[in-house]
RNA sequence: GCGGGAGUGCUGGAGCGGUCAAACAGGCAGGACUUAAGAUCCUGUGGGUUAGUCCCUACGCAGGUUCGAAUCCUGUCUCCCGCACCA
């Protein structure tokens, strides 16, 4: 059979009488979606055919259980990558990306996806990032968005700025051999913070897997503590501790090595030790493990609020700038840094909780209070919420709760992004740009730095205040602003009058089945959650989550064992695997490898056994002349359709697939026609091309793609039939091993039975003599007088267990 | 260091308190069909034993809970992943 041909003509078919595409409002929803594709030029392999087969399956599945299935595409086309691959490539990123975006849609469409194509989307398109820049405004006028002067994360290779969410271990996420560099600059912020409680908090209800939401929550980090106020030189500088029980245990402070004030605190005397510590800071590496604790004296004191004592504040490399206020009480008797740091510059270190042995080590643990004047003997926990009460009464301190979530940085030094709207004017300062969309200037030289700071023409505007002299951001934004609210716009992509249609959103949304990898677990699933939020807060959703169920699925590997790749080289490509086996003989392979959420190795050999099973269902269709069903059959079909369906709706694809082999395999050569054409809607989710072939080979004219997915009658699953079939495989077990035992290559084979077992044994015996190898087999009820039964074995045979005899 | 997940046949993997551990697939071996190969079909694939019986050994290792555990608990080893000086 020529399976190119095939799949070649359904997906015409499908194009032509847009089958896929739908309209809101037509009865029950269903929504869904894989997480916005990057369109590398480097095309798509088996690794992402298998991320886009395993939703494609649901959004069949739905779409034949009668729900209005919104199951849409779209490309994250804007981004670094594009730009250097472009660069590299010495063509304009919006050439290069749209040669990329046609080859993609190319190969999604070869792999028999029934996306809504009437719906795509791109995020380089200015209609689109249009909105991106309107939602940038509404955020600047709500003071979301905000732009300040911080000590930012900078990828030397990149040449940017990054987000926390894109430094791995103190690595960029695009270069994991490139450290990133700490740098202070004027950077625009979206104010992730102020949902960190919701963000935070929202997290149980979400019916996501639990490993990501554990990241999820780490990543958000809520530790409940007091915020101190320690005076140092008549100002008031707060810190942040969960121990206050432990005040009485600070012997100094010590400030981030990359505070912005940290100057402030520096001595004329402490200048030069100051200065020159700095810069060691500097030029080692931030974030390699074990870097030693280090730091100088500053020259000022801090007063320990609690009991006026005079505390040297020091500058350490080890303290987070951007965590809490910059700046930590330190107490060594229970705090192994501080208690590291101590050592090494010989302060005092002094024991305000018994347990431990404060001389060879910290003691973190809770215990009893000593040295802490009125609270000694009070236990620790009692004791920080007792110091937290004695504070905020004496207005020293206020319990707050603090997040490890940092504001997102969106500023990117980069052109292929989108545009931030805002217009620096000398007279008016920072004026948002409302002519949208801002677009990229297309003539623009790269190489050095980012291109849009030469774009003279582009840069230099009229201020819309005033008409004064005024210039541009050049900053673009982070990509993962485009992705954080695509799918939103998929219920109504083309609206040029406003950003989405708040009904059509209400319809769809929230998202009903998303897929995508593990790894954007603190990246786009926080994003995508705080724009949620956001938008509900402008009402423009109603919603506060987008997406009910979440689903990872596993990595596909090479032969090799590891993650397929291109730059790995042991990618299989779609097209060849199609050459050879078609395309659905692949799709059913990836998924009945394995449960879909696990990692998966593509094989050679495995492949095969699919390719054998499709073959067979074709050839069947081509001989098979349907008559009745009988009822084993039925109850059969009445059973696989009920396991099936549960299958699918639970993701567990490879024990669906089991089960319709099975009940492929039970077909003899009496079925009916409509069994078949059951089976071939069961089958149509995996096989969507076989599937609308066969389908018309038996004589319909309707898409199978859009036919009523079959429905179980109860009463037809007899769990007899099972018994029997168990019974016959007993019995054929049986046989061969007697016939092993006494070495007969061919034997006569005689059944005896009680007479009530007499008919469904009798059906089974062409079955049996295939399987047992025999020359002949005769089957007798045990009461048939004119039996052959030489050894008289009839008298052992007992209910579901027929006697044998061979010669 | 903290957190999460996983260890089952020759392999990928099902099973996640109980009627049978290994469904299904792949591999390998034997057989049938063929002049032959391929395709296809059948059988076997821990050990012992037997005319189809039964026994033993087996779900990383060691304990425990239970009438009963691959499945629950504790400890331990190995592997994978995430976070990592978060005060």
């Amino acid at each position: 059979m020529n399976f190119q041909a095939i799949e070649k003509k359904w997906q015409k078919r499908w194009e032509k009488a847009k089958v896929f595409e739908v309209k809101e409002g037509k009865g029950k929803k269903y929504y869904v979606l894989e997480m916005f594709p990057y369109p590398s030029s480097v095309g798509l392999h088996m690794g992402h055919a298998f991320n886009y087969t395993l939703a494609d399956i649901l959004a069949r599945f739905k779409r034949m259980q009668g729900f209005n299935v919104l199951y849409p595409i779209g490309y994250d086309s804007l981004g670094l990558p594009a730009e250097n691959a472009a660069v590299k490539a010495k063509q304009h990123p919006k050439k290069y990306t749209e040669k990329a975006i046609n080859n993609f849609i190319k190969q999604q469409k070869e792999l028999g996806l029934s996306y809504d194509w009437s719906r795509l989307l791109m995020s380089h398109d200015p209609n689109y990032f249009k909105w991106d820049q309107w939602i940038f405004l509404k955020m600047f006028e709500k003071g979301l968005a905000y732009r300040k002067k911080a000590p930012v994360n900078w990828c030397p290779k990149c040449n940017t700025v990054l987000a926390n969410e894109q430094v791995i271990q103190g690595k960029c996420w695009r270069h994991e051999k490139t450290d990133v560099e700490l740098k202070h600059l004027e950077q625009w912020f979206f104010r992730t913070t102020k949902y960190a409680k919701e963000l935070y908090e929202g997290i149980d209800k979400l019916k996501w897997p639990e490993d990501i939401k554990i990241m999820q929550k780490n990543w958000i980090g809520k530790s409940f503590g007091i915020e101190i106020d320690f005076e140092i030189n008549g100002k008031k500088w707060p810190i942040f501790t969960t121990r206050p029980d432990t005040i009485y245990g600070v012997t100094f402070m010590v400030i981030s090595a990359q505070h912005l004030k940290l100057m402030e605190l520096v001595t004329e005397r402490q200048k030069k030790n100051v200065e020159k510590f700095l810069k060691k800071v500097r030029s080692t590496s931030e974030k390699d493990q074990e870097v030693e604790k280090e730091g100088v004296f500053t020259g000022s004191y801090a007063i320990n609020p609690i009991n006026g004592e005079k505390i040297p504040v020091w500058v350490g490399n080890f303290v987070l700038v951007d965590y809490g206020s910059g700046m930590v009480m330190a107490v060594p008797g229970h705090d192994q840094r501080d208690f590291e740091f101590a050592k090494k510059y010989k302060i005092e270190i002094r024991e305000v909780v018994k347990g431990g042995n404060i001389r060879k080590e910290a003691f973190i643990d809770i215990g009893t209070l000593v040295n802490s004047d009125k609270f000694n003997g009070m236990n620790s926990k009692k004791a920080i919420g007792e110091i937290s009460k004695y504070l905020e009464k004496k207005k020293l301190g206020k319990r707050t709760v603090n997040y490890k979530l940092r504001d997102w940085l969106i500023s990117r030094q980069r052109y292929w992004g989108t545009p931030i709207p805002i217009i620096y004017c000398d007279k008016c300062g920072i004026v948002p740009d409302k002519n949208l969309p801002v677009k990229l200037p297309e003539k623009v030289r790269f190489g050095k730095g980012n291109p849009l700071e030469n774009a003279k023409e582009w840069i230099n505007v009229k201020c819309p205040k005033c008409k004064g002299k005024a210039r541009r951001e050049t900053d673009t934004m982070d990509t993962f602003v485009n992705s954080s609210w695509y799918f939103l716009r998929y219920c109504d992509p083309k609206n040029n009058k406003e950003i989405f249609n708040k009904k059509k959103v209400k319809y769809w949304m929230p998202i009903d089945f998303y897929t995508g990898g593990r790894e954007h677990a603190t990246g786009h699933l926080i994003y995508f959650r705080f724009y949620t939020k956001f938008f509900r807060d402008l009402g423009l959703v109603n919603i506060d989550e987008p997406v009910v169920k979440l689903f990872n699925q596993g990595m596909l590997h090479g032969a090799d064992g590891k993650v397929m790749s291109k730059s790995r080289g042991n990618v299989v490509l779609p097209e060849e695997v199609s050459k050879t086996y078609g395309i659905d003989t692949a799709r059913l392979f990836l998924v009945s490898l394995a449960s879909p959420d696990k990692d998966i190795e593509w094989s050679k050999t495995g492949i095969e056994g699919s390719s054998r099973f499709i073959k067979k269902v074709y050839d069947c269709f081509d001989k098979i002349k349907p008559k009745k069903d009988d009822k084993r059959i039925e109850s059969k079909l009445n059973n696989a359709i009920k396991e099936i369906t549960e299958d699918l709706e639970n993701i567990r694809y490879n024990l669906a697939v089991i089960k319709l082999r099975t009940l492929f395999d039970s077909f003899g050569k009496e079925v009916s026609k409509k069994t078949l054409e059951s089976f071939l809607k069961l089958l149509c989710p995996f096989c969507p091309h076989i599937a609308e072939e066969l389908w018309h080979k038996v004589g319909n004219k309707s898409f199978i793609s859009k036919e009523k997915w079959p429905s179980v009658d109860e009463k037809k699953i007899d769990k007899k039939f099972e018994q029997q079939e168990q019974a016959v495989e007993k019995l054929k077990q049986d046989i061969n091993n007697v016939k092993r035992i006494l070495n007969i290559a061919k034997p006569k084979v005689y059944v005896y039975v009680l007479p009530k077992e007499l008919e469904f044994l009798r059906d089974s015996k062409n079955e049996l003599l295939v399987s047992c190898g025999a020359e002949s087999i005769e089957i007798f009820a045990v009461n048939d007088k004119k039996k052959f039964d030489p050894e008289n074995k009839s008298k052992k045979a007992k209910l579901g267990k027929p006697a044998i005899y061979l010669t």
